[in-house]
DNA sequence: ATGCAGGCGCGCA
DNA sequence: TGCGCGCCTGCA
């Protein structure tokens, strides 16, 4: 199957709108084209999906069946109507966001991608987090041609463990270099081993070993657990979210002085094991009305 | 041009 | 435990 071009069309009649998936700030690498539709890589996917109306069509170069493909890193076998529908019944801010973001799903991400996104992305900007990512995927992930132009895969461990921290200096990571290459050298030496702390349930748990990684905290490793473990009761904090939970709950004249733990109590006492979701509609509203 | 961007890790009370 | 500070880099 690989290398030769798969199409799969779909007809989705709500909770899928590309920009909302693609722009709610889970992933760096998808890029939209003059005709609105976006190009992407994951795993050993180059894929371009294009909506019209309520038909979205999937074209690309896929090592499965474009169709088993999709359905996965999309999140098909979710019920978001059946999410939005709960949420919406907390509160009207809530209520408000989920409109807003009616077409966010979470993707079902690589573990290992996400994590190292996320290191990458402390105290940085969205287009310097793309293309910093877009680097590492040239120099170390394996090349993919579609349609005459060149993809790069994500580079596995085993590949990204070739770069010293002075290749990953060079590469524009910043502060970051060492974060990335020692986290790397503990996940290649099974320090944390990915495949097990899959099979764990407890998220507390999860997160305590996450933060044993460097350049790790407790934001990014809550939006590992989010994008890359599919934990929708995780609430990641960043700057927008610490905003937004303030404005519409707190009313803290300072945000900057907001207390985290404040906010980590309403995010549970609220939104309960839905909280990651709520999160996503939340940050993606506040920061488009920004 | 200084400040800032989707935090983290450190040192210090 | 909690807080303040410095940090690579690129862009306005």
């Amino acid at each position: 199957m690989n290398g030769k071009e798969q199409i799969y069309k779909l007809n989705i009649k709500e909770s899928f709108l590309l920009s909302h998936i693609f722009e709610c700030g889970q992933c760096f690498r998808w890029q939209k084209r003059e005709d609105e539709s976006y190009t992407g890589v994951f795993q050993n996917n180059v894929l371009n999906v294009k909506q019209e109306n309520e038909m979205i069509t999937f074209k690309g170069i896929c090592d499965k069946p474009i169709k088993e493909v999709v359905d996965d890193y999309f999140d098909m076998q979710t019920d978001y109507k059946d999410i939005k529908n709960k949420l919406s019944q907390i509160d009207n801010y809530l209520a408000q966001s989920i409109e807003y973001g009616s077409g966010i799903r979470i993707l079902n991400q690589d573990l290992w991608e996400v994590i190292i996104s996320f290191i990458i992305s402390a105290n940085n900007n969205i287009p310097r987090i793309q293309k910093i990512i877009e680097r590492l995927s040239k120099e170390y992930g394996n090349k993919i041609i579609y349609n005459e132009e060149e993809y790069f895969t994500f580079p596995t461990k085993e590949q990204l463990s070739k770069a010293s921290i002075e290749d990953l200096r060079r590469l524009g990571l910043g502060f970051r270099d060492k974060y990335v290459y020692e986290t790397t050298k503990k996940i290649i030496q099974k320090e944390v081993d990915l495949e097990s702390l899959k099979r764990i349930e407890d998220t507390n748990k999860i997160r305590e070993i996450l933060l044993t990684l460097p350049g790790i905290g407790p934001k990014v490793a809550d939006c590992i657990m989010l994008f890359g473990m599919h934990k929708f009761e995780v609430f990641p904090i960043d700057v927008w979210v610490r905003r937004v939970m303030n404005e519409l709950y707190i009313k803290n004249k300072d945000e900057t002085k907001v207390n985290k733990k404040e906010i980590e109590k309403l995010a549970k006492e609220k939104y309960a094991n839905l909280a990651g979701i709520a999160q996503q509609y939340l940050f993606y509203w506040k920061r488009e009305t920004a």
